[in-house]
DNA sequence: ACCCAGGGTCATA
DNA sequence: TATGACCATGGG
């Protein structure tokens, strides 16, 4: 963790301002209720959001989007509704066992009473949560103050030189929320704007060689 | 037709 | 510890 792993001085704030200028507010998790944070967070596993959004729409539809009703649900059922998320059997065994757990730990108003570390490591041990999915419920469901590592986050910060492209996902968390503190709202924010940078990254228009950013270019606004 | 998306598990070396 | 196979849909 010394300096010189990392070329540039950490300058996270300045991201986030930067990022925030580019892309607005984000007010993230899209979803309505803490449940349907955690739901998502499982589907969008490797998968397009737009893709989770017709799973999601599903479920509510069938009126399921409730921890006992997924539980209860036979998974073949469950599996069908959200088949457009993409590995759909995996995803309803995962929802389940996610489910059990939750249940079984008395629900949402008793889990918000844990400590974070315990948390998160009580997540960690539910078959198909790992590191990224477990943090985005700590962060958008939990509100916890803590950092969720993605694809996009990896991208950008080897792109800005803030990381090595082989430095694990915990030491990257860890530097994240060592520079901003236990600040829930700085780490909803960054990471969401991580992600809609990132999405916007896959449209063609040019980018600032130097910081990897687009709006900041005159020439990239359109 | 190909590539990838807001990952995770398991087997193998 | 570190690769590789596998899971699967929908949009570009």
């Amino acid at each position: 963790m010394s300096p010189r792993d990392h070329p540039r001085p950490l300058d996270l704030s300045a991201l986030l301002e930067r990022l925030g200028r580019e892309h607005g507010p984000q007010h993230w998790w899209p979803g309505e209720t803490a449940f349907e944070v955690m739901v998502g967070a499982i589907l969008t596993q490797n998968t397009a959001w737009t893709n989770v959004e017709k799973a999601i729409a599903r479920l509510k539809a069938e009126r399921a989007l409730a921890p006992r009703t997924l539980y209860e649900t036979a998974h073949a059922s469950l599996a069908e509704w959200i088949r457009p998320s993409g590995y759909y059997r995996v995803k309803a065994e995962r929802i389940q066992q996610y489910c059990g757990w939750y249940l079984e730990r008395g629900g949402y108003a008793s889990l918000q009473r844990e400590a974070t570390g315990e948390l998160r490591r009580e997540l960690l041990s539910i078959k198909g949560i790992g590191r990224e999915t477990a943090d985005a419920i700590l962060l958008y469901a939990f509100q916890r103050p803590v950092f969720v590592v993605d694809a996009y986050t990896h991208r950008l910060f080897v792109r800005l030189g803030i990381t090595h492209g082989d430095e694990g996902y915990e030491s990257v968390r860890e530097r994240v929320e060592t520079h901003f503190g236990p600040h829930t709202a700085s780490f909803n924010e960054l990471h969401a704007l991580i992600v809609a940078h990132g999405k916007a990254l896959c449209r063609p228009r040019p980018l600032c060689a130097q910081c990897g950013l687009a709006g900041s270019c005159p020439s990239a606004a359109r």
